[in-house]
DNA sequence: ATGGTTTAAACAACCGGTTGGATAAACCTG
DNA sequence: CAGGTTTATCCAACCGGTTGTTTAAACCAT
């Protein structure tokens, strides 16, 4: 069955970017290979030229695939509750299901802040203050409603994207790296399935008056 | 004056471990260049080679320059106190403080947590070990005795470095990037200077009873 | 056949690692 | 101590493989 060459081309598209997501979380900017990228996406290296360009538009697309909606979906589902503590809970809540759907959210975005956002195209930035816009509007509800001790907002979401980020890409690597002690391989992997209710809890615990 | 050449080698290696520590955590481990490595520390490729290795050997160095004496100062530190609430502030306070002393840790430990690991030498893992028990020690202790919360361990240990590894590498990014839009960039400077004070305030709100 | 798409092949820059000395201090040995 | 020899350190130049990017030709549906 033939396809119409805007279809098929997008879905040449679509595997691209999909390829490159994975690699890119898996490798980072650097070390990641325009080859491996066109070879998992069964296309020719000229054909991923052809369609997005360089290795940085395409690292762009990957982010912003990545980042883009993801953003938008957390402040519009917090928009549709009114309590903060709620709303709090919400906002975590969505950021670990998002990060489950999308695991390699916490892996690129942690390489580029350690990196100082070096290949970060603006966009990104966008996507950040929306949901730190978001998160800070909830926190000073709260405060004002007498729910939430005063805090420092953004200190909030840092801790809250730090504490998942980190139990999601801890957990993979104590499991699987060779190197890891016993110590740490013998952990309850029960655990890790209720890990992002418990952020949720400390979270809240943290700023709760 | 001559020097004697076993002074005058371990000042070499010294430098290039120094440089090595900023390459890395600038770039990562594939985007760092050994040429750039040897530029920094003032010396000719050959001579890095000559001293230390090949790039692995180069990075194992670095890490543990930069983790190993930091696990066993914190360790160490906690064990001088009793009080479990005051043992935990200590712990946090004595990250952040070998933190900012070595700004490269978080870097070089966020990209080989995103990179599961790739590249980390076996000693890594007994350093974090070290700390991940010091940690469960003293949330145990608290909680038997009835001033924590019941919690997993594992996971204030992730909330607190997540929190500290994103608050120091995310405030020079929001500062410096051209990219960052002005709602992020317009933060109070003085939240900076206290964000250490309330995270410690924020976790041990997080699991105190 | 025209234009969007794919391909094999080539290219040029880059980069990790090596080679074969050079330099000078340290160490012999008479 | 003098002169040769070893040893530690460092270097300029080079090598070969890799990698991002381009080219030019082929393909194929309309």
């Amino acid at each position: 069955m033939p396809q119409t060459p805007s279809a098929k081309s997008s879905e040449t598209v679509t595997r691209i970017i999909a390829a490159a997501k994975d690699v890119f979380a898996e490798e980072g900017y650097a070390g990641a290979r325009v080859d491996e990228i066109a070879r998992r996406a069964g296309v020719n290296k000229a054909a991923l030229y052809y369609h997005i360009g360089d290795k940085e538009a395409l690292y762009a697309e990957a982010i912003h695939d990545v980042i883009g909606a993801t953003s938008r979906k957390i402040a519009e589902e917090i928009a549709r509750i009114a309590d903060p503590e709620e709303k709090l809970r919400t906002y975590v809540r969505s950021l670990t299901e998002t990060i489950s759907r999308n695991p390699q959210l916490p892996r690129i975005m942690m390489r580029e802040l350690a990196s100082g956002g070096q290949h970060l195209p603006e966009v990104f930035f966008q996507d950040i203050a929306l949901v730190f816009n978001t998160i800070t509007g909830i926190i000073e509800d709260g405060v004002r409603s007498g729910v939430f001790v005063e805090t420092i907002p953004l200190l909030v979401h840092l801790m809250t994207m730090g504490s998942i980020f980190f139990s999601k890409v801890s957990g993979p690597l104590i499991a699987t790296h060779p190197a890891a002690p016993e110590t740490l391989k013998n952990l309850d992997p029960k655990l890790l399935s209720v890990v992002d209710a418990e952020i949720e809890r400390l979270i809240l615990r943290s700023i709760k008056a």
